[in-house]
DNA sequence: GTTTGGATTTGTGTATCCACTTATCCAGTC
DNA sequence: GACTGGATAAGTGGATACACAAATCCAAAC
């Protein structure tokens, strides 16, 4: 499980991010969940100081929210919300693979190669598919060498998350869409990046329809 | 001078917050100055705890560094993050004239003669030539209706200002870029999307050099 | 003149405390 | 039985206090 900020150091503040940081991602902080500060310290062995700090960063990633006097919900996002996520993850990382795509190499394929197959089986390792699928999508990006780019795109992941969690654990099916990642590793090895881009952004919005329908559906 | 997060809530850290964005975007904080946390108290009347909360979050939005026991810097930016800070915007502010070039009607036409005209008189009503300049942009992007875009647009913009007004500070020419916002308008007028994305990304994109050639040259 | 080590100062990080706001509950009323 | 209002509980926001870390300064040694 890895963070969003750059250095990982060891203060409260930055335990008590990480900790609720982890329960959202991994569902078991939903949204719509009330954070009360006094109980997450407790939980951590720390006092409500530097988990109230830890919400402040949070709440500007738009992970939570922050009412004053109302205290610290986890944010749940509409449909439409989704919707535009997904539309900004689309040009964020269609940029990214254009920046990319001069810089792979042998080496890179072989890592997305590998990186595909970890995709496909079935939970080893502990990590789930959607955290090898946002691993994919990260290394991709990371051949850009645009920190900020980098770290705006895996905010964008973390937010959207739980939701394709939920949405994978209710589908009947995990997801045919491992093929479709063939698809673009082969259009990468073409090496052109206004190519590379276009299928990336075409391939994230395909995505966005049946999801945000998804969560329609169950009612948000 | 109007804020980034959504609600404005009268409290003191919401308070702390603007104060220190406003300190920020003026020049006032200049890119590696210390901000202390008790200074910043004293100004407006409370203690370090609410100034350290809107620390925090300036801190995710990139706008401040706090290093554990070392405190709080006004984050500066080197040559290759603007290029960066340039590239993210030209997508994202490109994404979002596509989605508002069919949204925009006869009212919104003379709104932005209005705002072109406002930017090419000099100082008036307090707002300099940055402002004005970005108050254009967002209005541009105000009508793709997408509220998480426009945010994330924003941050970028309060990123990259400072440089910019010290920039233009230096400059003979007070930029004759103006005749290229009217371009722009035209592009829009027109009606296509996609022409009007790739107009503002090739905008955006063709500022970056000069300014990070600027900075570069200052010395950062 | 430069370097080293230690006192002093400055500032940070967290815990605790208190005032105040909001939520909850319950009894009285219609 | 539903509604109102007030007591009570729960939780939030902010100030203060204190321990600790880092930076600074200065003097002694080489």
């Amino acid at each position: 499980m890895q963070t969003i900020d750059a250095f990982s150091a060891s203060t409260a503040e930055e335990e008590a991010y990480r900790h609720v940081l982890k329960g959202i991602r991994t569902g078991r902080f939903r949204p719509g969940t009330r954070l009360i500060p006094e109980d997450i310290a407790n939980e951590i062995g720390m006092s409500r100081m530097p988990v109230r700090e830890a919400f402040r960063r949070l709440s500007t990633e738009g992970l939570v929210l922050i009412r004053p006097n109302r205290g610290c919900v986890v944010a749940g996002l509409t449909t439409d919300e989704i919707y535009e996520v997904f539309e900004i993850r689309s040009v964020l990382e269609g940029l990214a693979v254009r920046l990319a795509t001069p810089r792979f190499d042998a080496d890179a394929f072989s890592e997305l190669d590998r990186l595909l197959a970890r995709m496909q089986t079935n939970g080893e390792g502990g990590d789930d598919w959607v955290t090898r699928h946002r691993q994919f999508h990260e290394y991709l990006c990371s051949y850009s060498q645009r920190p900020k780019l980098i770290r705006q795109i895996a905010r964008l992941h973390v937010t959207i998350e739980p939701y394709l969690r939920i949405w994978l654990h209710h589908a009947e099916k995990p997801l045919s869409a491992d093929e479709e990642h063939r698809v673009i590793i082969r259009t990468l090895e073409a090496g052109d990046p206004i190519a590379a881009e276009a299928t990336i952004e075409k391939h994230i919005l395909e995505t966005a329809p049946a999801l945000a329908a998804f969560v329609a559906q169950t009612g948000r």
